[in-house]
DNA sequence: GCGACAG
DNA sequence: ATCTTGTCGC
């Protein structure tokens, strides 16, 4: 019953210096190529959420088919938080919380598409490289605000997008998901590359600047009034 | 040394 | 992330 074998392969009982040597080695074992089922079938969403004053982090994850985007099942997780934010070590914050989610999906996704970055990160190791190392699965990162590197600005009209440097490589690309609104920054998280990752959440967006994946499991993470965390029907 | 800093 | 009402602008 391990579904995810990778994600034992370290503590979480970490201390901020150790948790940094931890994403330079683990850093090697991405991998920024396409490398998933095709045609996609499935994509989730995956966020976190935190009550009790941040004491409690709250994990939801929706699935949806592709590329219709209909929601087919969804699981949320309450876990004690154990890991304070520190800007660039966001994953040892949610991904424990995240993995637990996973754990109780009937059904694995395709894809998986994070809040927050995958290779577009100081040290190449944003949440959803964490979390493709730790489940093997395909992920993106959908950020919603800047963390590093440099781009042009990107033209006002939905679908335009720019490629994002830092130290002399391209690491993803902030896209302008909606007219009139913030873009979003968009980097593969493991064995999806950068253009695969742009055109996956411009298909997953629809009317608003957050993809559908996101716009759900943010939903489901906030939700107050909810089972405890059981799987329900979705209609 | 100074500025920046996902959720 | 979270605390929070109405409000400015397309």
């Amino acid at each position: 019953m391990q579904r995810f074998p990778n994600s034992q392969i370290h503590s979480w009982d970490l201390t901020p210096e150790q948790a940094i040597d931890l994403q330079m080695q683990l850093r090697e074992q991405v991998r920024i190529v396409d490398d998933f089922a095709q045609p996609l079938q499935t994509v989730a969403g995956v966020d976190a959420a935190f009550e009790d004053d941040g004491a409690t982090t709250r994990a939801a994850i929706v699935t949806l088919n592709f590329p219709a985007l209909q929601p087919s099942e969804k699981t949320l997780v309450r876990r004690p938080t154990t890991f304070p934010y520190i800007p660039g070590l966001l994953s040892f914050r949610e991904i424990p919380a995240v993995l637990a989610a996973l754990e109780q999906l009937q059904h694995l996704p395709d894809m998986l598409l994070c809040d927050g970055m995958g290779i577009m990160h100081p040290r190449r190791f944003g949440i959803a490289a964490h979390l493709g190392i730790l489940t093997d699965l395909p992920t993106i990162g959908v950020g919603k605000s800047y963390l590093c590197g440099k781009h042009a600005p990107v033209p006002d009209e939905q679908g335009a997008w720019v490629p994002v440097f830092d130290k002399g490589e391209q690491i993803g690309a902030v896209v302008r998901t909606r007219a009139g609104t913030k873009p979003l920054y968009i980097s593969p998280g493991h064995r999806v590359s950068i253009a695969t990752a742009v055109d996956v959440v411009l298909r997953c967006t629809t009317k608003y600047r957050l993809p559908e994946t996101t716009r759900y499991a943010d939903q489901l993470s906030k939700d107050k009034a909810n089972n405890g965390g059981l799987q329900l029907p979705l209609g």
